[in-house]
DNA sequence: CTAAGGACCTGTCGGC
DNA sequence: TGCCGACAGGTCCTTA
């Protein structure tokens, strides 16, 4: 997916629909990662009053409802202009009355379906309710993670992509973040000084930053909004660069597994 | 409790 | 050109 930066751009790129009246909410395919709910033409007469995000999920508010979206591994939010003919994937399609009179069309697409649209009330207990700490809070610091880490002797890539340690780091930043921490994606949790696990948070705040900056990265089928992309995938050091020379060192970039993921270090550079 | 693996899907790419 | 397997941004759930 969409990792963090790109939810955030996601939420972002929805400002301007702030007020719109739902016209239509029309779900062409429910079968996402949880079935989207039946009734969701309950949202139509309602304005959009706020546009959040908690981890990696949107939320979004209206006058009587909350729906929580995830846009999985393959999902995108595409704001389009009223009568543009509907293509393959978009399982729901919401159109909308701006304030200022003007009619426009936001369609969730999905080619994989591991996202989710679903009311706030029946999930966010499910899927909210466990999540650790954002990663650009200062409640996720030094302090924080090295406590978290304690007595842990999983990998430390699989604590960062863990949600429940901290939320939105998904694969591609981890293992940017750890690149530039200079840590092994697979030393274990628990054996890492407080320095280099400060390093680590100050990198992962830093690489999340700067993306959300860009727009988030492109990759594939990825769009914030039609037409458009994220710049921050001509700034990937190490991700999808497997075999190439480290940019620090020059030694090949080795590719392994952790947790059924792809994991590019430098294994002359990350300990 | 933790940790590992499976499951959910479609699309794309490389190799033969 | 066609087929087949591997792989892709996530994360809940089951099993050990």
């Amino acid at each position: 997916m969409p990792e963090l930066p790109e939810v955030e751009t996601t939420r972002l790129s929805l400002a301007p629909l702030l007020g719109a009246r739902v016209d239509t909410a029309d779900v062409h395919c429910p079968s996402l990662r949880w079935r989207v709910p039946d009734d969701l033409g309950r949202l139509v007469g309602q304005r959009l009053l706020s546009v959040a995000r908690r981890a990696k999920y949107l939320l979004l508010t209206f006058e009587q409802d909350t729906i929580i979206i995830h846009l999985g591994m393959s999902g995108s939010l595409q704001q389009q202009a009223h009568g543009t003919p509907k293509t393959k994937h978009e399982h729901v399609v919401f159109t909308l009355t701006l304030p200022n009179g003007n009619q426009c069309v936001l369609s969730y697409h999905d080619p994989r379906r591991f996202g989710a649209i679903l009311w706030q009330q029946d999930y966010a207990s499910k899927l909210l309710d466990h999540l650790g700490p954002e990663p650009l809070s200062d409640a996720f610091d030094g302090n924080y993670l090295k406590a978290y880490c304690q007595g842990k002797n999983s990998p430390i890539k699989s604590i960062i992509m863990n949600q429940a340690c901290v939320v939105g780091v998904g694969n591609i930043y981890a293992t940017e973040s750890l690149f530039l921490a200079g840590i092994s994606p697979k030393r274990h949790a628990g054996r890492i000084s407080q320095t280099r696990l400060d390093a680590l948070v100050r990198h992962i705040k830093a690489v999340l930053s700067k993306a959300i900056e860009q727009g988030g990265s492109t990759l594939r089928d990825y769009r914030y909004n039609a037409g458009k992309t994220g710049y921050f995938q001509q700034e990937l050091l190490v991700y999808g660069r497997a075999g190439e020379p480290c940019p620090s060192c020059g030694a090949p970039l080795k590719n392994t597994k952790i947790n059924q993921r792809a994991s590019v270090y430098c294994t002359n550079c990350q300990k």
